[in-house]
RNA sequence: GGUCAUAUAGCUCAGAGGUAGAGCACUACGUUGACAUCGUAGGGGUCACAGGUUCGAUCCCUGUUGUGACCACCA
């Protein structure tokens, strides 16, 4: 003891503890063997660009607080780790790196551009593993995946192969997101819809042999030259008689035909809508319904084509076009209204640009065909969200789904295992040895084989993670043991983006659900209720505020304000409250190893005699079924304030001022034995104190390993709770009152020795 | 337009069919065996509004309003 007081002293300012050197160096991966009870959970990979936000140090420390109970508990725990290669983010920010650097990327062949970024990927992607280290989290860090590691791409390749030869991949000229940044589709998911002002332009076309014109309205004039007709609804008496007749483009020779489509609303702009298919989504349905004409006007970067449009845009950029068009158009008054209205636009996620709808062949999943099973497993109970609303929002995707465009224009990804022949023959192989045997088997030698180019979605590799990171298609030890996981913890914003994914993925190549339970925790916002963004500059560093307050208080108050359904409105001065909680249990080890109190003793050794003794072992107890409870319930809002009501009200302002009176080996014994097992109970929550003060008290190397059991083997002493009870309600009257009434003096006599000492004290 | 949430003390949030709870802030007192990053005591609430069910509703139901998120669409 007095070694561990002057390890207390000397280290450390006395008064409070600090955290941020503390750390065991121990293999946190934990295979057991003793038995077969296995806790598994996937950390969602960060990507390779990121660095820890509160939203990160949020979804870990609850993931931590599981893995560490469970490991306590003598699961067999996997914590997966690992990294995403995150294809556009990624290369985006490479790119800005070679630019800084005088390297021109454009200029770089994609081996070269592939190995530049594989050089920032080796230099900076381990950055976010330190800080989740500080942050405490328990991950066997030896078994991170990466998703570009040639394991893992194997098991990619795979995947889509096998989607493809099975006809759940396919490649088909449609319309897709295009983004003229980046030259590459995106899916729906990567897409964000803003509220803008806008003018909705009313243009005239001259009728053929007529001098009558119609007006159509449109937000997007520059594309009046991909329009092959226009449409009106067949019951509006307005055009009724106009069906059938033709109208001729401005500035063109290009006749287009009117038709009726039920589509139309009369209501909106002029009743008349130019039909263009292959810039808009509505219009491309119109046009298949019609048959009609697709005419691109655009090229990748969103320049005007020569061909379908005048001499005097072409090659421009489509906002320069649209500004000389609209001059054009009203010089020649065929402009004849600018309506001002809002509406909403595309904007690419990552890009900042307004994305446009483009005719181009992409590969797509046929999403509709894996969702079902997808589906069927939340329906059937086998997969749980936690709170169960959001799986009202899972349910509302997956049967409205679309399908998955999963090819990019990019390089930094996956290359699309696909070989093309001369004649656009396609093979799709897991190696090119294999496309080249495919393609000698129908005549095509190997020289002529191209491959795509492309390559795939990032989401699309991430929905392996699941099975991929375990070795599969390999049969592995790992897989068997782990898999399916146990739970999932996630933010809602992805559960289309990853948790569906791996959901449809899962079920299809596993036949067996990914995760059980699905925890769906809350955003972070700032105390405003403000989301977080580098923008508003309300942005919070974790590493700033451990350093400020320790890893604990952060963890501490990230798990105290997870409520379920709600956000996290997140305040400087809530991780401070933390901090001083903290400081709070450092007081009472200071206290308890002063009074000599012993605490390597095994709780439930201890022969008990006196009520305040079992009172406490009761409470103790009672904190250990409760906090049990609230992890299985994934509350762990609730389980800090356990740990804050038994440390704060139970034991220190209660237990360790009756020590003060009463302070026998028994009570000392049973101080110590407590406070040791608090420690182990708290530990999944605030591991640096907790492990700290195991340590230097002698109650343990670590608790990493320490079981619940020998709380769970006490006993339950009602009597002496409710008798102990009794005397804290006499004792807050006492203070409240300030003098001594008959009838408390009545109670305080009908009091045991001890407890009578206790409540004599305070008058 | 559709869906899902949410409304409780000045603030951040718990809560249960039957005397409204915590932390912070506020007031008073306290440095009498750890802790002022603390302790003790105290003030403070028509539990958004309107109906309904009930012996009893802040809690359950319906509607209204406010707030938020998501999805879809916009010529």
């Amino acid at each position: 003891m007095a070694q561990a007081t002057s390890m207390l002293e000397k280290t450390y300012d006395p008064k409070q503890f600090e955290s941020e050197i503390y750390q065991k160096n121990i293999s946190n991966f934990y295979p057991n063997n003793e038995n077969n009870k296995c806790f598994s959970i996937l950390m969602p990979p960060p990507n390779v660009t990121g660095s820890l936000h509160l939203g990160h140090a949020l979804t870990y420390t609850i993931q931590d607080i599981l893995i560490r109970y469970y490991r306590q508990n003598r699961f067999n725990t996997l914590w997966q780790p690992g990294i995403d290669h995150a294809g556009i983010a990624t290369q985006m920010v490479v790119e800005k790196d070679l630019i800084a650097n005088g390297i021109n990327p454009k200029e770089l062949s994609r081996e070269e551009f592939i190995e530049k970024t594989w050089e920032w990927k080796n230099q900076s992607g381990d950055k976010i593993f330190e800080q989740q280290k500080a942050l405490g989290c328990s991950a066997p860090w030896e078994l991170s995946r990466f998703t570009m590691d040639e394991n893992f791409s194997k098991s990619v390749i795979e995947a889509f192969v096998v989607l493809y030869k099975n006809g759940l991949i396919y490649k088909a000229k449609r319309l897709v997101n295009w983004d003229n940044k980046f030259q590459t589709a995106i899916s729906d998911l990567e897409i964000q819809n803003k509220e803008e002002n806008g003018i909705l332009w009313h243009i005239k076309y001259q009728l053929e042999n007529s001098n009558e014109f119609i007006t159509i309205a449109t937000t997007r004039p520059e594309t009046m030259f991909g329009d092959t007709a226009i449409a009106v609804h067949p019951d509006d008496e307005r055009y009724k008689y106009l069906v059938g007749k033709v109208a001729r483009i401005p500035y063109t020779d290009r006749l287009i035909p009117i038709i009726a489509d039920g589509y139309i609303d009369m209501e909106k702009g002029t009743g008349c809508l130019k039909v263009t298919p292959a810039h808009d989504i509505n219009d491309f349905a119109i046009g298949k319904r019609h048959n009609l004409e697709m005419i691109s006007i655009l090229d990748k970067y969103g320049n005007m084509v020569p061909g379908y449009t005048p001499k005097f845009l072409e090659g421009l950029y489509l906002k320069k076009a649209r500004k000389l068009l609209l001059e054009k158009l009203k010089e020649d008054q065929l402009l004849v209204k600018e309506e001002e209205i809002t509406h909403t636009l595309p904007y690419g996620d990552r890009s900042g640009t307004v994305i446009e709808p483009m005719l181009t062949d992409q590969w797509f999943v046929d999403a509709k065909r894996l969702a079902d099973a997808a589906i069927k497993a939340v329906e059937e109970g086998k997969v749980r969200f936690y709170p169960e609303k959001w799986k009202n929002t899972y349910f509302e995707w997956m049967k409205n789904i679309e399908p998955w465009c999963i090819s990019r224009q990019i390089i930094w990804g996956h290359q699309i295992p696909a070989w093309y022949g001369p004649n656009g023959e396609i093979f799709v192989e897991k190696s090119e040895q294999e496309a080249i045997e495919a393609a000698k088997k129908a005549d095509i030698a190997g020289d002529q084989l191209t491959r795509e180019t492309d390559v795939l979605d990032t989401w699309f590799s991430s929905g392996l993670w699941p099975f991929a990171t375990l070795g599969w298609p390999e049969q592995t030890k790992m897989s068997q043991m782990f898999y399916p996981t146990t739970t999932l913890v996630t933010g809602f914003d992805i559960i289309f983006f990853w948790v569906a994914r791996m959901m449809m993925m899962s079920m299809y190549f596993m036949n067996e659900i990914p995760f059980k339970d699905i925890y769906v925790h809350a955003l972070v916002r700032d105390e405003k209720g403000q989301k977080m963004s580098k923008s508003k500059g309300n942005v919070m560093d974790p590493l700033s505020l451990m350093e400020e307050f320790g890893a604990d208080a952060l963890r501490f108050t990230l798990a105290f304000l997870s409520v379920p359904g709600r956000d996290i409105k997140f305040g400087k001065e809530h991780v401070k409250i933390s901090r001083n909680f903290i400081t709070k249990i450092w007081n009472a080890a200071r206290f308890l190893q002063s009074k000599g109190v012993p605490f390597e003793n095994n709780i439930s050794s201890i022969i008990l005699t006196s009520d305040l003794n079992k009172w406490i072992i009761t409470k103790l107890k009672k904190f250990q079924i409760e906090i049990d409870q609230n992890i299985k319930e994934y509350r762990f809002d609730y389980a800090t304030r356990n740990i804050q009501f038994f440390i704060r009200d139970i034991f220190c302002d209660f237990f360790v001022e009756a020590i003060k009176i009463i302070d026998n080996a028994e009570t000392k014994a049973i101080a110590g034995a407590v406070f040791a097992e608090f420690l182990r109970i708290a530990n999944p929550f605030i591991p640096f104190i907790t492990d700290y003060l195991a340590n230097v008290l002698g109650i343990a190397e670590t608790l990493i390993f320490s079981s619940s059991d020998n709380v769970l083997k006490l006993e339950l002493y009602e009597n002496a709770e409710s008798e102990v009870d009794k005397l804290i309600s006499i004792i807050h009257s006492l203070r409240s009152e300030k003098q001594i009434t008959e009838e408390l003096k009545n109670q305080i006599d009908d009091l045991s020795g001890e407890l009578k000492k206790i409540a004599e004290s305070i008058i």
